[in-house]
DNA sequence: TAATAAAATGTAATTGTTACAAATTAAAAA
DNA sequence: TTTTTAATTTGTAACAATTACATTTTATTA
């Protein structure tokens, strides 16, 4: 869902009008795949929307993660950053560069998911299970 | 390690003078198990060394996150939390209230080292493995 | 096409954190 | 002990990211 007819669908499914703003932020938040700040799709969406606020990207951003097609981390930088939401990820946090990356691994969720079914933390019911995976690139990519 | 001569020690250790600052807010670190902010340290600080300036504290946690004695962790409310570093541990964040709290479970950790060890992530040599537990507390503890 | 609630804008405030210069202090040397 | 010196603390001011709020604009519905 990569089109704006698509991206109106999902805003209008959850509940939202459909401005050219929202659907802009989206297309930034999807065309990025590193966990832009909100600054950032504020640059990109401005080429596009020329008068664009920097409070619309913030609260456009806000609605999105309240609704759940957005996903805001917190950084060690101090910095939030947002995602788009599609399959549950984990992710790599790379030491040298503050970059954020997606990492996919079903195999790992079941592990997960078959180890807390089994183990219980006293009192506390885990309701989504992330990793946190600190390290480094190697230089290649 | 909760007497003055041992964090005296510890900070002799890191290369660090001893100063009151230090050991006080090393002792509030060591007292809240709760992942305090510098704010709450500083309020709590403040009661035994009266003149005591909020830079301090952010300066002296800052030295013992970078000297490996304490952590620092961003949360989604965009405050900072510290904690210091005793055994790997994993964080249960609570989602009603926005507690942080240590899980500790080797058993766990042995499994995930055994994972990786095998599974290797294209280009990203992982240093550390933390898991990010979100759910909530169940009503007891 | 008009009405209305929702959304966008701009500015100013706020919050958490950091930069910096000056004053103080812990530790080492005399 | 006293002196010296580098490290630490302090206070103030700056800063950056984010939010509050009042006003204007716009998408949707009737």
């Amino acid at each position: 869902m990569h089109n704006i007819q698509e991206i109106a669908e999902k805003l209008t499914q959850s509940g939202l009008k459909v401005t050219p703003q929202r659907i802009a932020v989206m297309q930034a938040l999807m065309k990025f795949h590193h966990h832009p700040t909100a600054e950032e799709i504020f640059r990109e969406v401005s080429q596009n929307i020329p008068g664009l606020s920097q409070t619309t990207v913030y609260n456009t951003l806000d609605v999105f993660v309240k609704k759940g097609i957005a996903q805001r981390i917190a950084t060690d930088a101090g910095v939030m950053r947002y995602d788009v939401i599609a399959e549950a990820h984990h992710h790599l946090y790379c030491l040298g560069t503050a970059r954020v990356e997606d990492y996919f691994d079903p195999e790992l969720d079941k592990l997960l998911r078959d180890y807390f079914e089994k183990k219980k933390i006293n009192g506390f019911r885990p309701i989504d299970i992330k990793l946190h995976l600190t390290g480094e690139f190697e230089e290649q990519k």
